[in-house]
DNA sequence: CAGACGGGGTCAACACTGTGGACTGCCCGC
DNA sequence: GCGGGCAGTCCACAGTGTTGACCCCGTCTG
């Protein structure tokens, strides 16, 4: 029950709404202090840069954390579902303002270990079969491709196609990464 | 042979290696006129905008071009293969550059038509069994986090492991999508 | 109790950005 | 010869992120 919050919250949560809303080119430290009710030199004063303020206020984790949770058994399907279920407005706006700042090393980083996070440490040591580790990153770009097509591109077919069909048919490409690879 | 280049080759041609370079945002109007020795007015007289000279500029169909060509048995691999063998330093750098420039509209839409027209037209009456356009949008997504994982995260495992196995594994799951669906 | 201190807040300024308008000089068709 | 366009130059504008000097007020110390 925050009664009152403090001017850094307030900062925080007006960059937070206008980080998500225009991305981080399309909001100024400026309007983000208007947003605020403050002076854009504060805003730099608590955060040392726009740069850490975005960094200090986008996390990837919150949106996506434990979509690798659960059975191998069908966890492609299950993770599309996921990504393209309740909330992925959220989702999507957090994942594209963050690809397009990626140009800062620090935005970059942090995307990194976001993957890392998400995908490679808490799948390498379940998938079965070799190279667990390239296949647990590999899953990670697969699941960034759609992100991008449908978030960053915004391909109309797969932003209005049925989510279930979308699940089957992609969740299957990603199936093949979790089971082992079989020798033909 | 180009002897003598016009004044608005000149500025493409710098444009061109500043922006494949530093990026949109990394690269300044002004330093493109520097680099070309120009007045900074004039580039924005001869293109219009930054915007359309970065579009003007930047082609990605040039650098990835008839990727989805040959025989359908086996084209995940080659696909994978083509886009991470030689030349990939400017396919990589040409994608990063629009990807995080496509806060435009301008630049969101060509990286759309790139899609249509590198794997959706091509694809999709050549893909066996039903959904062929939705699973040809769903190849393009494949490739595209390939290419964010590998250019824009720059994920070191993926950047230095064997071409071969990386185009082996990621074809696999390409396949899939080129493959009709199997019923179970 | 006086005074130093420190941190939150404000203001003005800097260097830089993309872009527009006014202006000059030149070449080409009448 | 002369007028119309067009390449090129210069300056100015509004907006950007960021910094330094200042100020105010609560707290701790002598």
């Amino acid at each position: 029950m925050t009664v009152t919050l403090t001017t850094r919250e307030a900062i925080a949560r007006a960059a937070a709404q206008l980080f998500e809303q225009h991305g981080y080119t399309g909001t100024s430290v400026r309007a983000v202090a208007a947003e605020a009710g403050v002076d854009p030199a504060l805003v730099i004063r608590h955060f040392g840069s726009k740069e850490k303020l975005f960094l200090d206020t986008m996390d990837l984790q919150g949106h996506f954390g434990g979509a690798t949770l659960g059975p191998l058994d069908e966890l492609g399907e299950r993770l599309v579902a996921t990504l393209i279920g309740p909330g992925r407005d959220v989702r999507f706006s957090a994942y594209r303002a963050m690809v397009r700042a990626s140009d800062s090393e620090l935005v970059r980083a942090r995307l990194l270990d976001a993957l890392e996070e998400m995908f490679v440490g808490p799948l390498t040591p379940r998938l079965p079969g070799p190279d667990a580790e390239l296949r647990a990153r590999l899953i990670g770009a697969q699941v960034a491709g759609l992100l991008d097509q449908m978030s960053l591109v915004e391909d109309p077919v797969l932003v209005s196609v049925d989510p279930a069909l979308l699940a089957r048919t992609y969740g299957a490409a990603i199936q093949v990464l979790v089971d082992p690879p079989s020798r033909t």
